[in-house]
RNA sequence: GCCGACGUAGCUCAAAGGUAGAGCAGCUGAUUCGUAAUCAGCAGGUUGUAGGUUCAAAUCCUAUCGUCGGCUCCA
């Protein structure tokens, strides 16, 4: 049933972008059609036109559209040949059409139509314009011709439809909701970070609580990774260009590097920190009684981004990698891919994550030889199976060292952002020469697992910001306990439970403010904190707190030592 | 990078060529109050930046930086 309906929506919408082309060609006559189909949560249709026009014009758009669905059109389904629909988008002069009907192998073509309207589209198409009710414009944006970079820009116009109001209505309030989940919005109000213009574009700065949140994570990344026989380095953040040219980076991932010279040579700005571990790795002899070797870094990287695409903490020039490098030897690939699933699983269990699983194999652009490719492919397919995780093949995705499995976590509107990701890579060893000793005495080549488990500290806190709405558990909360007085007269009791929670380690603040308590408290509901501790004449007489919990819930006459433990319990389980 | 929109006080937003304004936050004072906004006063801005048009620019033009929505790219 379910399954049905989001088939019969995607028919209505396809035949909603239809009406949509119809309206712009009716005001735009020059207008050039590009393509309209339906996507998730709605449709578009691609045009060639002055975009500056087509916002301007939304309304306008909107209420043709109004009009050809009250004319109420039958859609009309034609089959004809592919010389005969050339003929008549040549005719039309539709550009992009013909350029369509070129890839289209099949000599029959089908065409649909509504009143003076003509598409070339496989359909299927409701009965009628009149069947499409309930539809609003959203937004105009740019989109290449075919996705192509170096294509013509097209404008396109983004809108959605619904078979009742009421879904339309309740789609749209969904809209807002996640807007109110933003993270960049969260990370405002919450005073967590900020990305100032005059540090430059795509690079965060944190306020006091962002990074106690930061400080928070990364410990917990750190035991974890101890617990699973991980070993801490660090690496430096500049090197000498000629490292880079060793690994590769600088013939493959130039664009995207910082560089600078000194007065004698030339240095880069590290955009990873595998050729950091690599130089770890090569610093002694390794045995084969030494692997694996798991080498990790809290890595701040720096990549040159395109302007257009930074995206709050989501889309960053700078940011922290919880990167980890394995060596290990061939024949223990499988198991360490399997143990760092299962560490990833682990990571977005904890945080009650949704999460989607791809394998990207060879792009265009490589290093390394086919054969090798293949190994590693095999390799992680073994350990997706053998873990009976579900994952979708993105044909030639992979980094260009290496295939990879790729983790992806969803924002507030429903947008996938790669976070964890394993990478297989033969590539590096052979480049840099890694070898270990085996125990017949020969030098064999190491296997090297490029590997994130949250992806960026960045990144991560941003999705979960927006997955939390901000309400992050007491574990996790930069403040978890708000101290708030009824009057001042409460000043001294308050300053005195204040120390003993801070002295226990307990991220507590105090707000003596001479404000009503009911402000106090909405602040502190608005702040997002968990806990807030009311004092007033009756606590400080009897020497008890009066917990209110962030929903609402009040705990009363609860002595010091057992409201303690019971956050000591809460931050244990990580309730 | 590309297409489009936008940039006014710490924040949210007014002011459509003619003296930049409000609410919240901040500060001062009053109030001493029991679970999502107590009252009053004060202060706060070379309208992102740099040029230009004009008697006169937040408003019009150009450039630039940045933000937002997408495309492309990616953790």
């Amino acid at each position: 049933m379910q399954k049905e309906n989001s088939q019969d929506l995607s028919i209505l919408r396809h035949s909603a972008s239809h009406i949509l082309a119809q309206a712009v060609k009716r005001l735009f006559s020059k207008a050039k059609l590009g393509i309209g189909p339906p996507i998730k949560d709605g449709f578009y249709y691609d045009f060639d036109i002055d975009g500056e026009l087509l916002s301007q014009n939304l309304p306008r758009i909107e209420e043709e559209m109004r009009k050809i669905v009250k004319e109420d059109f039958p859609f009309k389904k034609e089959k004809i040949s592919k010389s005969e629909a050339e003929r008549i988008f040549k005719e039309r002069e539709e550009p992009y059409k013909l350029e369509l009907l070129k890839e289209i192998e099949d000599d029959m073509v089908t065409l649909y139509s509504q009143g003076d309207f003509v598409d070339l589209c496989r359909g299927p198409h409701l009965q009628s314009t009149g069947k499409v009710k309930f539809f609003t414009l959203l937004s105009v944006a740019g989109a290449y011709w075919k996705g192509k970079e170096g294509n013509p820009m097209l404008s396109r116009i983004y809108g959605t439809a619904f078979f009742t109001q009421e879904d339309l209505q309740q789609h749209l309030k969904m809209l807002e909701e996640a807007k109110k989940r933003d993270h960049r919005r969260i990370g405002k109000d919450m005073d967590l970070f900020t990305i100032s213009p005059q540090s430059g574009a795509g690079l965060a700065i944190y306020y006091p609580r962002g990074a106690m949140l930061r400080d928070i994570l990364e410990n917990f990344e750190k035991k974890e990774h101890l617990k699973r026989g991980y070993q801490l380095v660090w690496t430096p953040h500049i090197s000498r260009a000629h490292l880079w040219e060793k690994s590769g980076h600088l013939d493959f991932y130039r664009e995207n590097m910082y560089l600078f010279s000194t007065d004698k040579e030339e240095y880069v700005i590290k955009p990873m920190n595998c050729p950091g571990h690599i130089l770890i790795y090569k610093s002694k002899i390794r045995s084969y009684r030494d692997l694996p070797l798991r080498f990790f870094e809290l890595g701040t990287v720096y990549r040159r981004e395109e302007s257009g695409v930074l995206h709050g903490l989501l889309r960053l020039r700078g940011f922290t990698q919880d990167d980890a490098h394995i060596f290990c030897a061939p024949s223990q690939v499988v198991e360490e891919v399997r143990g760092v699933i299962r560490f990833v699983l682990f990571m977005m269990n904890t945080f009650k994550l949704g999460y989607r699983v791809t394998l990207s194999t060879r792009p265009a652009k490589y290093i390394g030889s086919l054969a090798s490719w293949d190994r590693a492919i095999e390799a992680l397919k073994d350990a997706l199976k053998e873990e009976n995780l579900n994952f979708e093949i993105a044909l030639g995705e992979g980094a260009f060292y290496g295939p990879k499995i790729d983790i992806q976590m969803e924002d507030a509107l429903g947008r996938l952002w790669q976070g964890p990701t394993i990478q297989v890579d033969f590539n590096l060893p052979e480049r840099f020469d890694l070898t270990y000793v085996a125990p017949n005495g020969e030098k064999k080549r190491v296997v090297m697992i490029h590997r994130v488990v949250l992806g960026t500290i960045e990144r991560f806190l941003a999705v979960l910001i927006e997955h939390l709405g901000g309400n992050f558990p007491l574990w996790l909360s930069p403040i978890q306990v708000r101290i708030l007085t009824v009057t001042e007269k409460e000043a001294s009791y308050a300053q005195d439970i204040y120390q003993e929670m801070i002295s226990e380690e307990v991220r507590a603040e105090l707000d003596t403010k001479n404000e009503m308590l009911g402000y106090k408290v909405r602040e502190a509901e608005l702040d997002r904190i968990p806990y807030m501790v009311i004092l007033g004449k009756e606590e400080a007489k009897r020497k008890v707190l009066t917990v209110r919990e962030r929903k609402g819930n009040n705990l009363k006459n609860i002595t010091l030592g057992s409201f303690l433990q019971m956050l000591k319990d809460k931050v244990k389980h990580r309730e």
